[in-house]
DNA sequence: CCTTTATGATACAGCGTGTATCATAAATCA
DNA sequence: TGATTTATGATACACGCTGTATCATAAAGG
């Protein structure tokens, strides 16, 4: 009663809008309501701005109502991004063979929820956005282009500079009123983070 | 007596370690404790922990002090970054006619203040660094780069292509414990990132 | 329909912020 | 150096936010 599910699994839930079946209606509900609210306070202020008070107002729930689902703002945002990094994972891991079409569909992905991936780029200092990017792209990155790499160049520092200068072209692209195609995001990457580190 | 100096001009000062002559020495002196302990702070912890009981504690400064000089805690962080600017400026002003020389002598003065600027990047999103920089760097950036672009590039992206990289870059260099020599940073960053876009 | 459980509302202690005040110490200036 | 000005330290205070606890209620699942 005090607490819906333990908060250590809060970062496993709703992969989808639709929650998985066993979980409680209502959960999904309070969850998805307290996220829409905190996207768009996000996008309204910055995030120290944000306080649970308005954050539980704008959702319609009460405010001990967060506490049952998260201990804190931040280990709510975590979920939120944990949540987002487990769908594109999910979305590119059947192309781990196919490097080339990864971008077009991560940014496939993005154009599902623009505002959500725009939130975690705002915030990236707080949950950590990089770090996290790094740990998952990193290797994936060294294992398709480490063998290509301009041999003056450290393979970390190429992993650093590509996945940090990529998250900022996605971060430049979201905020485009009109946006580039993901199939031109593609070839902009390519042409200016990827091949200039090619041999 | 309330406030040794309006707080709008709190930007202003201390553009180097040693005060303006005409500026009080317990005020350069209070202002350098602060910002002294606000780095370490900020290196030690995320900006959000960083309670400004812990910090006049550690600048060893009362606490009603810090509200004399700055409104609040963002403030503090803003004013630190605008003298940062300030001084970076000064120091490429007069190389406006040998860009090629301009990333070098900025890497310079990183070398001379790591942890200050160690800070600024961790707390970027807080201080709104990529922006800020983006209004000094594009327009120096568009003058000199802009005639020479591929022509399917826009403008406003490369500027920000190049200034977000270069950014990144310095960021993992900052964080290196032996770091490459700042010529050296000067011929990765025209490899990775400007020769790219230049046709 | 019955049991279980998430929610809403409310009260509460603890803590950080920002302001106000006064005596003191240290600066400037003559 | 001495007189005046001014920044500081210490303290008290109201205010708002956090995180916890509790109880009645509503809504879910079986």
């Amino acid at each position: 009663m005090r607490s819906p599910l333990g908060s250590l699994e809060s970062s496993r839930h709703n992969a989808c809008m639709v929650a998985i079946a066993k979980t409680d209606r209502r959960i999904s509900k309070t969850r998805w309501q307290l996220t829409q609210a905190f996207v768009d306070l996000a996008l309204e202020r910055d995030y120290e701005q944000i306080t649970l008070r308005d954050l539980t107002e704008r959702a319609k729930v009460g405010y001990a109502t967060f506490f049952r689902h998260y201990p804190d703002k931040e280990s709510f945002l975590n979920a939120i991004l944990e949540e987002s990094i487990g769908i594109l994972i999910g979305s590119i891991a059947p192309l781990s063979n196919q490097p080339e079409r990864i971008i077009r569909v991560v940014f496939e992905q993005l154009t599902e929820q623009p505002k959500r991936y725009q939130m975690l780029l705002k915030t990236r200092h707080i949950s950590h956005l990089l770090e996290r990017v790094l740990a998952v792209g990193s290797v994936l990155f060294i294992q398709q282009l480490g063998p290509h790499l301009k041999p003056n160049i450290p393979p970390e520092l190429a992993a650093r500079h590509a996945i940090g200068a990529i998250i900022n072209l996605i971060e430049w692209w979201l905020e485009q009123p009109t946006r580039e195609t993901p199939e031109r995001m593609g070839e902009l990457i390519n042409a200016l983070i990827i091949s200039p580190m090619q041999q």
